[in-house]
DNA sequence: CACTTTTCCCAAAACCTTTTGGAAAAAGGA
DNA sequence: TCCTTTTTCCAAAAGGTTTTGGGAAAAGTG
């Protein structure tokens, strides 16, 4: 082994197509062992304050950056965390969700890792391309989000032990870490505050409740009427049910007023806003004059509509940044059962939410 | 080196944390070399049909996949392309984006590849982010989104010679690949069709032109006038200016109609059409039978609406297929130059595109 | 049978890092 | 001065795969 392998052009840089260094080119430039570089870089104290500076010195100077997928391996982390995403019915729409990747995306990158995204087209190429991830040993953990009642993500993870962190909840008794949006809370606070304002006739436009979301959202709206001594009307509840198209905010809206004793108020999700104004305006009703009006989702359209919309909402971006440090901490072997954390919604009170006429 | 190393437990996988196999230990389980292993799972020529076949099936039987990570280092390749994604004004609004989203992230999986996903909040997070997928050797290849005309990352990429493709186009002159929508011939059919229906006044509301699409609306737009005969008027077209919160579809519309000779329809982008809708409703002007109305996207509200949007509609999933199926020749070495490709977009006229009244 | 091909398999190297387990040199203590 | 401790560095191993460059056995050829 007298022949140099690699490497041995030390005013390399210009015209080369990859003009990076390795570990190994950084050594010899620096009449080191790669050891000693290695460890003056990651501030071992075994390595003298003179030699350190000078190592890092070089290493900005030649750019160095350790190759990830050498440190991966020799790790044995990938150093990558996944998430699946599934476009459902308007999931994707506005900010909300893209609020949640941001705060997800930029605190895995602050923790050195990187984040792979599998878009998945139903629950079954859901499920499959997260084992591909997990038994591909792709990723340390695993995010999750759009959580059902039953969701069969939840066990399967839970059963190899694999780290995860849900964006939600789910019925499962094992202890598991989640970050939740309190969406009960945020329905009983805005019920009974158009409660206060003297509405006796409250609706619920809810999405389907086989996810988990819209479960905690009835409760909060039943709460709210109970607490309000208010009776409470299956007359004015619709429920999102399982693919059924001719279902939409619009039709509701035009039944609910189709009653003998029409709602003076509704509770919605603020994707279901257009067909809601749709069907007031045929109705000629106007919206927060005659009907109140509260979403939730903190949508743009609920800012430039005239009249405002009134929201709850929901902080995405910070509730995506704590699902990661969640997961950095499970992956580091902490018991899931510690995180589990349920955010306030903050209700936000523009021009649709006056008393009743 | 008279001791095992690792795994010389044949009858594991009960109980362990990890139930995964590796190479070595497939290897001893089959009585054969790790070398022979690999290669009989890679369908090369020198190993006997025979063991080929007790190969895989004892690889499949035990669950083996190679471990992602090392397969990498020896290979070299990351086998992981990279996209940044930045929330711009609406480009996330409904289908559109996750459609093409869908399309690439489909296409990688099938090709054994990953997606990492940056989010970045601005043009500058958006260089960083890419910076550091290609600097630290994280990525193979790079897809490009929202294309400004003057486009940054662009020069950087083909300055070091990195394998990307764009979804749009971008000024400069050295060859790159990319796929984009065809949204001049898009929007001069869309204007020669409301001409050839007697329609004089046709107006346009498009997005900023510092990005590359809508300055091919305006292309197409002006280039269906003069085809069909028609003056431009400037007072009939509105461009969105670089964050000017005061501009809205909304307004927009409004103004059109305080002209004295107002247009009897509208081209735009579909995403703008709350606001148009919104403002018609307050002239008193029925979409589609007072004033024609063409959106590009075929977002659901389109569809959903009554009456329902005439729309031109980019076939976003398959042009994210085609985006990663040449990225993959790019990286192969292919020369980018040769995969430029420009996709038709169809017409699908619905209930808002009627002769003027 | 002797020789050449073909078939089938494998040991070792390589990919690039980090960690382990020293070892040499310097400093401190008597 | 001699021994112990501290400081500073490094060779080698390990991580799991694929590729290189044979080599031995079997088959084919004359």
């Amino acid at each position: 082994m007298f022949l140099e392998q690699s490497g041995n052009r030390i005013g390399f840089g210009e015209g080369f197509k990859s003009m990076t260094i390795n570990l190994k080119q950084l050594s010899k430039l620096l009449k080191l062992s790669p050891t000693t570089v290695s460890r003056a870089l990651a501030d071992y104290p075994d390595v003298s304050a003179k030699t350190r500076a000078r190592v890092k010195q070089m290493a900005i100077q030649q750019g160095y950056q350790p190759n990830p997928v050498a440190r991966r391996l020799q790790k044995g982390k990938t150093e990558t965390i996944g998430i699946v995403i599934t476009p459902v019915q308007n999931y994707f729409s506005d900010t909300f969700f893209i609020d949640l990747l941001s705060g997800i995306s930029n605190q895995i990158t602050r923790a050195g890792y990187e984040l792979i995204l599998g878009v998945a087209s139903d629950e079954e190429h859901e499920m499959q391309s997260m084992r591909r991830m997990v038994e591909g040993k792709r990723v340390d953990g695993m995010i999750l989000t759009l959580i059902r009642e039953q969701d069969p993500r939840v066990g399967y993870l839970l059963d190899r032990d694999f780290p995860f962190v849900l964006y939600g909840r789910t019925r499962e008794t094992r202890p598991y870490a989640f970050v939740d949006m309190d969406g009960k809370q945020a329905f009983e606070k805005a019920c009974t505050y158009l409660a206060g304002l003297g509405h006796r006739r409250i609706a619920l436009l809810n999405g389907e409740p086989g996810f988990m979301f819209p479960v905690g959202c009835r409760e909060g709206y039943e709460s709210g009427l109970f607490l309000s001594g208010l009776e409470l009307d299956p007359d004015l509840i619709r429920e999102w049910k399982h693919k059924d198209p001719s279902q939409s905010s619009y039709r509701w809206t035009l039944e609910l007023f189709k009653n003998d004793n029409p709602p003076t108020a509704i509770l919605f999700q603020t994707e279901a806003i257009n067909g809601i104004f749709k069907g007031l305006d045929e109705l000629n009703l106007q919206p927060g004059k005659d009907v109140a009006l509260i979403g939730y989702d903190d949508l743009e359209i609920a800012r430039i509509h005239r009249p405002s919309l009134s929201v709850l909402r929901p902080q995405a971006r910070e509730a995506g940044q704590r699902v990661v440090n969640i997961l950095m901490e499970v992956i580091k072997g902490e018991d899931p059962g510690k995180f589990q954390e349920i955010h306030q919604v903050e209700m936000v009170i523009r021009e649709t939410s006056l008393p009743p006429s």
